[in-house]
RNA sequence: GGACAGGUGGCCGAGCGGUUAAUGGCAGCAGACUGUAAAUCUGCCGCUCCUUGGAGCUACGGAGGUUCGAAUCCUCCCCUGUCCA
């Protein structure tokens, strides 16, 4: 197998690398934004490109429901449908295991859904979910698993935990049998990177008990995957958890190969978890927050919508380099945001995926130079918080 | 000049004898949001005072009246809309 994944730098545990796309290099740490349903809310693609973003996130079970697989694998897989010709990755649906709990049904087989768009049922399976990810063509996909509710007793997450891994090694087996059925060739692909397939890789659960995560960390990688990914998280436990997990689970993993942290997090938290030696998260959280006019910036978050920012001629963040920030008045963006503009939802988005990315490759950049440990742990004190 | 209809909290609008400081919606204010069922959801939203829970005051165009009790019933007045002269 060739290696996809090459460490340039250490500094502490955390790393910086690069990923090897069938369609483009990732850089490491990465922090993916959500483009659930092949878009990332409100961005447009040269917009994303702009900002730096190298790997999106897109959902199986959302592109599956509308405009449905065999139109995307028609229309040439997710990159071209879409416009894009970074690296992209697809989710495999297993949230919406856990999302859409009173829409589904799961069983040894896979998960009955009800489609939250028009109430009628589908079942994906370990099978059909990789198979879906295949007709995708995203560059990395991930095995169907059950994302496991909080809180679980041991008993309850352990038997999670093992659905989890049975259903890996059915996605395992069945990407060998049809990985060459992706939608492109490698040779009609205008980047070339040393990846000629899509990357598969496993995910770590096991609630919040740290033995269940050693040994659903190791098992999964006995089943050998491209890189590992740690699920389960930000489902509603307090952070410390979080943290205890993520740690539990890094140490069990291979040194040489990705670690994605699924869904997470906070500016903070990214900082932190690539701290612990995490190259990949992504999260909805700068877009989902910046619809709602929650934004972050260097001095702590600031909500747009409040009264106080009516007449404030000041950009949101005078330390960012961002287009909003460059142009925009905070009292502007309240503005299109108390008018519900479209518009709001678009420059809120742009300056929290600036914030995001830019502060992964600051990330990046402090590893390469052996001084991530000076990095500011970024606990910035809220700004717009009391009052 | 006449005939109807109507005047409710910042706005729209329900209520048509007590359980009504008054349903809803909008606007306003604050909060939540972490592999997106999210441009969503939650709370507050007459004034004053004390600790939660309350207490007091002022309120349904105006003035009288009926009634134990009125935004709700009666009388007169003012205003608005539509129609007829």
């Amino acid at each position: 197998m060739t290696p996809s994944f090459q460490i340039e730098a250490r500094c502490g545990a955390a790393r910086a690398g690069t990923l090897l796309t069938a369609h483009a290099p990732v850089h490491t740490p990465v922090f993916m934004p959500v483009g659930t349903a092949g878009t990332v809310k409100g961005v447009p693609q040269e917009t994303l490109e702009e900002l730096g973003a190298e790997l999106l996130l897109a959902n199986t079970y959302h592109l599956y429901l509308r405009p449905g697989m065999e139109t995307v694998r028609r229309l040439g897989g997710l990159h071209r449908f879409m416009g894009w010709e970074r690296a992209l990755l697809t989710d495999s649906g297993g949230f919406q295991v856990f999302s859409l709990n009173e829409l589904r049904k799961v069983s040894e087989e896979g998960v009955e859904f009800r489609s939250h768009l028009d109430g009628s049922s589908h079942v994906f399976t370990p099978e059909s979910a990789t198979g879906a990810q295949i007709a995708l063509g995203a560059d990395v996909i991930m095995a169907f698993d059950e994302c496991t509710e909080h809180p679980a007793d041991q008993k309850r997450a352990r038997e999670s935990m093992e659905l989890t891994l049975r259903w890996a090694g059915r996605c395992k087996r069945y990407f060998e049998e049809h990985k060459e059925e992706v939608p492109w060739k490698t040779s009609d692909l205008r980047r070339q990177t040393s990846a000629k397939r899509q990357l598969l890789f496993g995910i770590v659960q096991g609630g919040m008990h740290a033995e269940l995560r050693r040994e659903s960390a190791q098992r999964t990688v006995e089943l050998g995957f491209d890189g590992y990914a740690i699920g389960g998280l930000s489902v509603g436990e307090p952070r410390h958890l979080t943290r205890e997990m993520v740690a539990a689970t890094l140490e069990h993993l291979p040194a040489d190969q990705p670690r994605y942290l699924m869904g997470v997090g906070t500016p903070e938290e990214i900082v932190e978890y690539a701290r612990l030696g995490v190259d990949m998260m992504d999260c909805v959280l700068p877009t989902r927050a910046a619809r709602h006019g929650l934004l972050y910036t260097s001095e702590g978050r600031i909500s747009i919508k409040q009264a106080r920012y009516a007449q404030d001629e000041s950009p949101l963040d005078r330390r960012c380099g961002c287009r909003v920030c460059a142009r925009y008045s905070r009292a502007y963006l309240r503005h299109l945001y108390a008018s519900n503009e479209a518009l709001a939802g678009l420059l809120n988005s742009l300056h929290n995926l600036a914030y995001y990315l830019d502060t992964m490759r600051a990330v990046r950049h402090s590893i390469e130079l052996g001084d991530f440990a000076g990095f500011p742990s970024g606990v910035r004190s809220p700004h717009a918080s009391g009052r």
